[in-house]
RNA sequence: GUGGCCAUAGUUUAAUGGUAGAACUGCGGGUUGUGGUCCCGCUAGCGAGGGUUCGAUUCCCUCUGGUCACC
């Protein structure tokens, strides 16, 4: 059986339904992927996972990298058993942190190498990330990226670290997920064209090395996926260059990454359109961080994406903020589309988040008891917010397949 | 009972003879291929009374409350 199978193009958005199959389950998609960056999506255990009808979830290759380490995971079964989710996972390269972990330390620093709303120019060409180290002792510890691979400091201990192409991949077979992901490397939106070029062509060079590093893959006795990744930031050229380069290789599903995807909505659409024509429509489209609006779930959906995962749903609950439905009126409070259980509005609620929502927090609790629980600090009530906002996605998710199977999505956008 | 010291926002505190600054709390906002991290706004104060002074949160007196020492 093939890995992907293409089940429905709705006639008039173009948005697709379709299923992985992989040795752990299928997956139908479009689906959302919630974030398990260190083995757990944070405040959930695999039994609530499983009673939300999660499909999938992430892990991530660097965090796992540092603690516990491919070899301890390796030596307890692999993720699935260490974590005891017996369904499918994907891991993330670790290539997302090279950025994301320079983002942080710039913020600490005060350096604005990058400021994502007002996008400035800046000689990034000559400028190595500063990296890693939220440990203040570590100060001017950078992120040094070569044609070989990338050196960075651990978050944890300072302690330095080297990710190649192939160690990258070596540690996602040992780590064990169903789909994982090449090695690349995610430039800023403000670094200038040529070096977003010259990251470019690193990145393709690194897909090249991740496919061949796979090949040698003997670590399990069921099926490993691997993804290649879209750069190019917002230069429609690079783009579709970089599209038509990794559509080329032997992955089993294409993403498209960068700092805009997920992040600047209007962006993302106009990369999608860039770039969807030129990817092979019988191999899944993974949009890397969309879902922090519900509604970017359903713009990328539109624009012909078939998996997404985004931090937002889970990291937000954490915080408080609990998405809401259009249809939760009835005397229900909040503001757009999600409502913050912390608003001291909340205090005597006794309405369930969302009147509609069938998920267990809402089926069992009212406003008034998570707002305690949250000024409180008790865990209980991230662990309850955090039920209900995965569970939003996943819902989500379904009744959006629903609709593009039975050529109604367009209807569905609008509702 | 006597003597000393203290009293500034809900809390802990800073400065000042020309109407007070911060931290935490509180209220609200933000959050990318995850830091339960972090960031940004806002609200809120000179214990009471009297005196000196152009003007007192500041100097003086009394009261009230607290605290320490001694008896």
């Amino acid at each position: 059986m093939s890995f992907f199978e293409l089940q429905h193009i709705d006639k008039k958005t173009g948005a697709r339904a379709g299923v992985m199959h992989t040795d752990h389950g299928d997956i139908e998609t479009p689906c959302f992927m919630p974030v398990g960056t260190q083995a757990t999506v944070k405040t959930l255990d695999s039994q609530d996972l499983e009673n939300l009808g999660a499909p999938i979830i992430l892990g991530n290759t660097y965090h796992l990298h540092l603690r516990p380490g491919e070899d301890l995971i390796e030596k307890s079964g692999g993720l699935h058993k260490f974590m005891n989710w017996p369904h499918p996972i994907l891991t993330d390269s670790g290539g997302f942190q090279v950025f994301s972990l320079g983002e942080q330390k710039n913020k600490k620093q005060n350096v604005i190498l990058s400021d994502r709303r007002e996008p400035k120019d800046l000689d990034s060409s000559t400028t190595p990330l500063r990296g890693s180290a939220q440990n203040d002792k570590t100060q001017g510890a950078l992120v040094k990226i070569t044609d070989d691979g990338v050196e960075f400091r651990s978050h944890i201990d300072g302690s330095k670290h080297f990710f190649s192409p192939e160690s990258a991949i070596e540690i996602q077979h040992k780590l064990g997920a169903d789909i994982i992901m090449a090695f690349d490397e995610c430039t800023p939106d403000s670094a200038d064209e040529k070096y977003t070029r010259e990251a470019m062509v690193r990145t393709h060079a690194w897909a090249k090395r991740c496919v061949i590093e796979h090949q040698k893959n003997t670590h399990h006795d069921y099926r490993q996926f691997l993804f290649g990744i879209i750069q190019g930031a917002k230069h429609k050229d690079l783009r579709e260059e970089s599209a038509k380069f990794i559509s080329a290789l032997d992955f089993d599903g294409i993403a498209i990454g960068g700092e805009s995807i997920g992040y600047n909505m209007e962006a993302t659409t106009e990369i999608l359109d860039w770039v969807m024509p030129l990817i092979p429509a019988d191999k899944p489209h993974y949009t890397m961080g969309v879902g922090l609006d519900p509604d970017d779930l359903l713009k990328v959906v539109a624009h012909g994406a078939d998996m997404f995962d985004c931090v937002a749903p889970t990291r937000l609950a954490r915080h408080g903020m609990v998405y809401l439905s259009p249809s939760a009126g009835e005397g229900v409070r909040g503001s757009g589309s999600r409502l913050n259980l912390t608003n001291a509005t909340c205090a005597t609620d006794a309405h369930p988040i969302d009147d509609t929502c069938q998920c267990h927090t809402c089926q069992n609790y009212s406003r008034a008891y998570l707002h305690h629980l949250f000024m409180a600090q008790e865990i209980t009530g991230m662990r309850l917010a955090t039920i209900h906002n995965i569970h939003y996605m996943l819902n989500l998710m379904r009744t959006a397949r629903q609709a593009i199977l039975e050529d109604k999505f367009e209807t569905f956008l609008k509702n």
